[in-house]
DNA sequence: TAAATCATATGATATGATGTTTTACCGTGA
DNA sequence: TCACGGTAAAACATCATATCATATGATTTA
């Protein structure tokens, strides 16, 4: 080993370099709309500097994602993306990555309006006293911050904020769910804090879900969450339009 | 080939029976509350008979899953449930199989509906003449078989047309969840299926989210879909409560 | 008691042996 | 000449073994 190679960062594994390299090559491929055949092991080999058994590795771990087939003397080949595990949480922080356009960022706020109102509905029957409190600290604490604080904090906040509201419904289905859309919806919610009037909406409505939760009246939980997750989306269609000349990479987000 | 002498499924790869072998200790020791530690590499290979590459490409698979955590010198152990990947597909499988209980087919069920009211809505809006074409027929055909075909042959129709309402709202994220949660879903459908009432309703359900599609009304989607998956809903806890007394494993479902 | 050291189990990677599947070529017979 | 069938080789699939690196619990020592 230790072929002269680069200057990666040591701290992630050989296998997880490997990967990443890999799946690039079947985005970019998938990007172009082109096919794209993969070399034969001993080629991609010399070609990575790694042994086989990294490649192998790392393929299979492609393999069971999706993204790429492998056949015995057919070599290896990309998959088109409606065959991927988009759900993947690898799969869903490199699409966040590089796909984070339009068509991505809508629908993971359609996944959001899919759950969080369900979950806010279930939570006003379920959550314990401890629970509400939680989700009313940290929107206090947002609120008490607003001024102060760096967006990075309110949004940090904001995150929890809808973790505790998930987390109150007592179904480890949905709040997995929601942890695995957590990253992206990080994504959806920088874009979200650049429309001041829209921020103010979202925090009249938060405040209606925790009233509604403290109620325990599920319905109204349900359409304060679908306000919230509405508002949201709202931004990010208007921040898609105002942006939609420019390539769209995460970049421009950031 | 055709000769051999080994009659056994070799089917199944070493590393699969292993991962699983190991998986079911991890869920064991979860049922009974008890904290497991599994012995030092060495001796696990030499108690399941393979090698370390094979012992340790299954507990990585394994670790990925969050089902166990290996530490160098304290070994490898069991991780509680709450740590485990919940919608990953072969914990969802091992857990039908094995934790199909109320609990679990409530949540699934609660995934559902909010998944489902939530494609159909989009749906309305985004369906092709084509999608809205099969959806209808996959209709028609489970209720002009519902007398003669027999009950997986109806399920596996009334999957159909679940499975084309989501895809019609065309977001890749919702349809890959719907398609994670297909065979937990499956079991539910083969309880609902079992009270005949409940399955009339369901139909006339079901016809009023197809005449909502066709009329391009989302929030008269959503509604139907409600309503479809809150009858399927009453049916599991029908069939929980009457069964409550015995114990909790798939086979009464079956 | 706290720091230093050691022993040990896991982590990472390479290499090799053997099995399996598919393609492609080649020989035979009509 | 062409169809058919069988065989060999190519490339992947699987599993084992080996070596060195690293981290950490346990022990010892100051």
């Amino acid at each position: 080993m230790t072929a002269g190679f680069d200057a990666l960062p040591r701290r992630e594994r050989l296998h997880a370099r490997v990967t990443e390299a890999l799946a690039r090559r079947v985005i970019q491929a998938e990007q172009n709309a082109e096919p794209l055949v993969f070399p034969k092991e001993e080629i991609l080999c010399q070609q990575l500097g790694v042994s086989r058994t990294v490649l192998r590795e790392s393929m299979k771990v492609l393999a069971d994602k999706g993204m790429v087939e492998m056949k015995p003397r057919a070599g290896t080949r990309a998959r088109p993306r409606s065959e991927w595990r988009l759900l993947d949480p690898d799969i869903l922080a490199w699409q966040a990555e590089i796909y984070a356009d339009a068509a991505f960022l809508r629908d993971l706020c359609e996944v959001r309006l899919a759950i969080e109102p369900t979950a806010a509905g279930f939570a006003a029957v379920r959550a314990t006293p401890e629970e509400i409190a939680e989700i009313e600290n940290s929107l206090r604490e947002r609120e008490a911050r607003s001024g102060s604080a760096n967006g990075e904090e309110l949004i940090e906040l904001d995150l929890k904020f809808h973790t505790a509201v998930v987390a109150a419904s007592h179904n480890p289905l949905l709040k997995e769910l929601s942890g695995i859309i957590r990253e992206p919806f990080r994504i959806a919610l920088s874009i979200t804090s650049r429309f001041p009037s829209t921020v103010q909406l979202g925090l009249e409505a938060h405040h209606a879900l925790l009233a509604a939760l403290r109620r325990r009246d599920p319905m109204a939980a349900r359409r304060a969450a679908e306000e919230v997750v509405g508002l949201a989306m709202l931004a990010v269609e208007k921040a898609i339009r105002t942006r939609s000349r420019k390539k769209s990479t995460v970049e421009q987000f950031k």
